[in-house]
DNA sequence: ATCCAGGCAGATG
DNA sequence: CATCTGCATGGA
């Protein structure tokens, strides 16, 4: 959950409380058991994509640079999230920080998405995101990125979920950037996050700066491959470890004597 | 006070 | 095609 590929989770029961769209989970583990209770187990299983074997993907990303952010975030998974709400999440997460627009995100559901039985908020329906001005969007702390976000939801009225999926990755990659306030890392992320392909590596400014320091060999290593995107997220989750900055501060996921908190900033992958 | 945050759009060379 | 700049906002 803390891998930064979903923002709506929660603590709640001692374990956390997941939505997605209209959908809830319960994720609660204990030693080496994990129980989900669910609005829907059909969907879920999907979501925490059960159909892939992880550990044949790790073996094939054994590449030295990469041993220990698997080490440290080897329980990712990539999880198959719904396409409108990684549009507009990933659009406010432009240019911003992942404290700021998770806090966006959830006062945006409160606002407009439909109360769940269990107290929770649903992500806005398309629908409902069709109703919001820009004013209010500029209201929920999106800034400038307000007039792209109703331009963006306009956009997604006309566009099929179903006939998106169809397309190759390289036609489906063009596709989406012609929606507005989406760009070459946005798209990555949707491709990623949305339509499950692997192969896309979003290159945000924590990666940048992470692989800087490899030789090209390495940055081939890892940003190419069949497995790109999910190489990426070993490393993504990794540096937001090492910065305890993630929005697990904000949901306050985390206890705060963990050993992690006392460390240096570092975006080293070794 | 200045810089930065899961970048992008629009303008200019 | 490649590069440059402005941009809302809040925290470090």
């Amino acid at each position: 959950m803390h891998s930064g590929q979903v923002f709506r989770y929660f603590p709640k029961d001692n374990g956390f409380l997941v939505i997605t769209a209209a959908h809830w989970a319960q994720i609660n583990v204990t030693g080496q058991q994990a129980i989900i209770k669910c609005s829907n187990a059909d969907y879920f299983y999907r979501y925490f994509d059960f159909d892939t074997d992880y550990q044949q993907i790790k073996t094939q990303l054994s590449f030295p640079k990469l041993q220990k952010a698997i080490a440290v975030g080897g329980g990712i998974r990539i999880l198959a999230a719904d396409f409108t709400e990684m549009v507009i999440s990933f659009i406010i997460s432009a240019n911003n920080n992942i404290k700021r627009f998770t806090k966006t995100l959830n006062d945006l559901c409160t606002q407009h998405g439909t109360r769940l039985p269990n107290g929770y908020y649903a992500f806005p329906t398309l629908e409902q995101l069709a109703k919001i001005s820009v004013t209010e969007f500029k209201n929920l702390g999106c800034g400038y990125r307000d007039q792209y976000l109703v331009k963006a939801i306009k956009q997604l009225q006309t566009l099929n979920t179903d006939e998106l999926r169809a397309l190759p990755t390289p036609e489906l990659y063009q596709k989406l950037l012609t929606i507005a306030g989406v760009g070459p890392k946005v798209a990555s992320c949707i491709l990623l996050f949305a339509f499950g392909r692997y192969e896309v590596a979003p290159v945000d400014t924590w990666i940048k700066k992470a692989i800087s320091q490899l030789t090209p060999e390495e940055q081939s290593q890892i940003l190419h491959g069949p497995y790109a995107g999910i190489a990426q997220q070993y490393i993504f989750y990794y540096l937001q470890h090492l910065h305890h900055e993630c929005l697990w501060w904000y949901n306050g996921l985390w206890p705060k004597s963990t050993p992690m908190q006392n460390k240096k900033p570092a975006r080293k992958l070794d």
